[in-house]
DNA sequence: CATTTGCACTTGCAATATGCAAGTAAAATT
DNA sequence: AATTTTACTTGCATATTGCAAGTGCAAATG
């Protein structure tokens, strides 16, 4: 997404300035479930981004410190990246959109089996979560 | 947006596939706080959006179902907009990018004041709004 | 230690989407 | 009857996306 030209002082506005585009909430989704990805893991998702659009993105998430980079420890070749607290702060945004997905489309059986957890007790799914991708 | 090409199975993608674009989430936004919106009330918003995008995504949110049309009831000249059920259950996600954006940016009073409530007890916050929405 | 492979990007270019300004048609107002 | 309002559409310039190929460094292989 481009840099920081706020269209407006609302915060779904600021929000979407962003992350607001088809890719990047893709790339906060592989972090949550990853944990660490790699440029390469990125790449082997479902959705089969573009590698520009993929670099242009990552350059983006770490502008507005969403996601950060990482020496990845067996190899100066590969690069890390993860979410930041901010990053791992979206995770309420995700799983709202997972329930709203699960009510109008057919989704995936491991996904569902997340959402029954989440469905259990939403905000200790979400502490859990977030001490296992930040710690 | 562009019509149904789902990207894969992952219920995020399929949701950014329907409404992942810099204004339909702010579209929604606005039928969230008006409930009925016309076409003129749309142009309105601080975020300026152009006559023509405006129009491509009142017919995409349409055609999937996030919103329909009405007749106004006193100009035949005039259309009203307002969300359906699958809309309105996009509630929760919006009042999630809410409270994130509250985190991390500087965001107006009213919106505040409305978090205030939300964190008061928010299943009731969205029960009460829902029925507003709906009613 | 020379060569190949893997990894993280860049680059070039075509296709698509966005943004702006102006235009249109029907309905409402004057 | 003429003007204005409303909801769009159209044309065109600019920006973004997507694809394919390329680059440069690090690591593995022979």
């Amino acid at each position: 997404m481009n840099k920081t030209k706020k269209r407006s002082d609302c915060p779904i506005s600021n929000s979407l300035d962003i992350w607001g585009d088809k890719w990047s909430l893709l790339i906060i989704r592989d972090l949550m479930f990853a944990k660490e990805c790699t440029y390469g893991d990125f790449l082997k998702a479902q959705e089969r981004i573009a590698t520009n659009i993929l670099a242009s993105r990552l350059q983006s998430l770490e502008e507005n410190k969403i996601i950060e980079k990482l020496d990845h420890p067996d190899s100066k070749a590969k690069v890390l990246y993860r979410l930041t607290k901010k990053g791992v702060d979206l995770m309420p945004v995700l799983i709202e959109i997972h329930l709203w997905a699960e009510k109008y489309f057919p989704i995936p059986d491991d996904r569902k089996a997340m959402l029954k957890d989440v469905k259990k007790d939403k905000a200790g799914f979400i502490k859990a979560a977030t001490k296992e991708l930040m710690g």
